[in-house]
RNA sequence: GGUCUCGUAGCUCAGUUGGAUAGAGCAACAGCCUUCUAAGCUGUGGGUCUCAGGUUCGAAUCCUGACGGGAUCACCA
């Protein structure tokens, strides 16, 4: 149990043998940790109880911790009222144990393996184009995710569904089949999925072009747009798709493939790892036989055209097609096909899909939809909706061209981590192997927290003209830190963290001086830090944490030293605070897949 | 127009069951390396929490309205 929910109880305690004839409502006591500016570690708030009671807070606050100091003298060792607040001092005595009996648990903050199964979609891509940095909030936030889930107690399946069909690859394809030549990613030395994507790209310039030549030649805007031969191309090769032509299978698999093993080197990069992959190519005639139930339950209705819908207008919403006249599928019919698909394999408490805000009434009318179908997979379907990355100049859009590209971000972060790490001097005995180690873990770890510590919500800005920071609020300072504690380590003899310890025998005599006390109590929230997070799907609330424990640490190393501490006892106090403050920094970051060095 | 969402320091952002004098980072300025890594530490300046009402002992936080930005409302995916 955390701290703040002991003194909670203790605190629901103290008032029952207080007041036993009061009944007193689920909440009525707050804990909050103690404002620096007052002395005391946590502070429960009285104004709440005032009315039920009919006393003066203070009053309220002098019997309240009497109570508490007289049932749980080895908690509290003294409290304190200022206007309406009950400050409570904790035993010192108290963080020792804790320290002791935590600071040498890689597994601090996970809560025990539960029979709660949840998957989590992310990434999802198409396979026309390579990923770009929108790509990269989506993928760093759904991995996240998932282990922060993990470390909650849940069984997490990290799943892909790949939009590898569509009109969307008709355009690289038939860009391909006039312009490439034969050209492929060995013949060339692109990477697979550039050269898709550059195919797109070329697709649209053609597009644009046909429609210009089209417009002049006197057709109206809409007509051209409709009439450009490269777009006929394309919808000519969608259908031969359908129809399970064999040249056009044959081509679409072998350029699927090159997209593939060039996703795959990126997400290798990136250190992201999935479960299970679905194919849209393989779930897109899914969802027909729900739509059959649901017009038989008279959920859905047919019109004349023998369109099949759905009305939404008691739910403040329209009306929603689901199946086209023909009987061809839509997008959310597919949608409905694979989330009872992903529910009937895994019978899962939960589905996660991290996908951006755009798509916020889709998924809001596909969660709908699946409830008013009674589908046992309705309740756990769950939106992750993230904002989408910006550029300054609005919008990235890949047709265009007007985005960062994922695998350029990435090498742009390693060579600035490279260059900084040279200016500063600090390459002296490490190999080459190590060094270029040392910069991927640099270089990813400032991208993968630059996105993850923005709450998901919200829409970012990213301007590439100025490079991501290396200083200040990122996972660079979060390594130093950790970098700085096993540097103090090593000289300490302990070059892999100690198994288990001299300080068994640890025995607290001194009083604790702020900086450790405050490094302790930080430390302690670790564990309902973890909580938030799952609870808010929100990795940002690690971030968060993780920096400000490592800003503690740094002052704490400033303040005080632990090699030549005091006395031996602080030596070991010392040590035990910083590697446990290690230990959850390494935890911590792991959670958001980022690695911290020991040497830097 | 309907629905959803955001608005906090010059910039990027924390601040979640309403709690004490609203916090970080960057940028600016001033200090700190003979002692465990200065990618660090300490300090200074910087705020009408968009605005107006309401609820409350107490509101950045909850409610209503206004203003401003964004998304969405396809037989596209």
């Amino acid at each position: 149990m955390t701290l703040i929910a002991q003194i909670k109880t203790a605190t629901e305690a103290a008032l029952k043998s207080l007041f036993p004839d009061t009944d007193f409502p689920g909440n009525i006591v707050t804990v909050n940790q103690t404002k620096p500016e007052f002395t005391g570690d946590y502070t429960v708030v009285l104004f709440s109880m005032v009315k039920i009671l009919r006393k003066k807070p203070d009053e309220i606050g002098t019997l309240l911790g009497q109570q508490l100091l007289q049932d749980n003298s080895d908690l509290f060792a003294s409290y304190d009222i200022v206007s309406g607040f009950l400050n409570l001092n904790i035993q010192d005595k108290f963080w020792a144990s804790f320290l002791l009996n935590h600071f040498n648990d890689p597994h601090f903050g996970e809560k025990p393996k539960k029979d709660r199964r949840v998957m989590v979609e992310y990434s999802s891509p198409n396979t026309n184009k390579p990923l770009h940095f929108g790509h990269m909030r989506n993928i760093f936030l759904g991995y996240a995710v998932s282990e922060i889930l993990k470390a909650t107690g849940n069984q997490v399946i990290k799943a892909n569904l790949i939009n590898d069909r569509g009109i969307h690859i008709c355009k690289s394809m038939i860009a391909w089949m006039d312009y490439a030549e034969g050209a492929t990613p060995d013949s060339t030395g692109i990477k697979g999925d550039h050269l898709v994507g550059d195919y797109y790209v070329r697709f649209n310039e053609v597009y644009k072009q046909q429609i210009k030549e089209q417009v002049a030649a006197g057709k109206d805007e809409k007509q051209a747009e409709k009439e450009a031969p490269i777009m006929l191309a394309a919808q000519e090769l969608l259908r031969k798709w359908e129809a399970g032509d064999t040249d056009t299978r044959n081509l679409w698999k072998q350029m699927n493939v090159w997209v593939y093993k060039g996703f795959n080197v990126t997400y290798k990069k990136m250190g992201i790892d999935f479960d299970k992959f679905y194919y849209e190519s393989q779930t897109y005639l899914l969802g027909k036989s729900i739509i059959e139930e649901g017009l038989q339950k008279h959920v859905l209705f047919k019109k004349e055209d023998g369109s099949v819908w759905i009305d939404l207008t008691e739910d403040g919403l329209d009306q929603k097609l689901l199946l086209r006249g023909d009987g061809t599928s839509v997008y959310i019919t597919q949608d409905l096909g694979t989330a009872k698909l992903k529910y009937d394999e895994y019978k899962l408490d939960q589905s996660i899909y991290v996908i951006g805000d755009e798509q916020n009434y889709h998924m809001q009318v596909l969660k709908l939809i699946m409830q008013k179908l009674k589908e046992p997979s309705a309740p756990g379907i769950h939106h992750l909706s993230y904002g989408m990355v910006e550029l300054p100049s609005g919008k990235m859009k890949s047709r265009e061209g007007t985005v960062v590209d994922a695998d350029d971000m990435i090498a742009e972060m390693v060579s600035l981590a490279r260059t900084q790490t040279e200016e500063a001097g600090k390459t002296d005995g490490f190999s080459q192997d190590e060094l270029q180690a040392l910069y991927e873990m640099i270089g990813l770890g400032a991208l993968k927290f630059y996105l993850l510590r923005v709450d998901p919500k919200k829409k970012m800005i990213f301007n590439p003209k100025e490079s991501i920071d290396l200083h200040g609020y990122t996972a660079t300072f979060i390594q130093y830190a950790h970098a700085r504690i096993c540097s103090i380590l090593r000289k300490e003899g302990y070059e892999k963290m100690p198994k288990n310890i001299r300080f068994q025998t640890f025995q607290l005599t001194e009083v604790l001086l702020p900086a450790e006390k405050k490094l302790a109590v930080m430390l302690e929230q670790y564990c309902s830090i973890v909580d938030d997070a799952a609870r808010e799907l929100n990795p940002g609330t690690i971030c968060n944490y993780s920096f400000q424990l490592a800003q503690l640490f740094n002052s704490f190393y400033d303040q005080h030293s632990i090699s030549h501490a005091e006395n031996t006892e602080k030596k070991h106090l010392r040590l035990m605070l910083i590697i446990m403050t290690a230990s959850i920094l390494r935890h911590s970051m792991r959670l958001l897949g980022i690695s911290l060095p020991e040497k830097m």
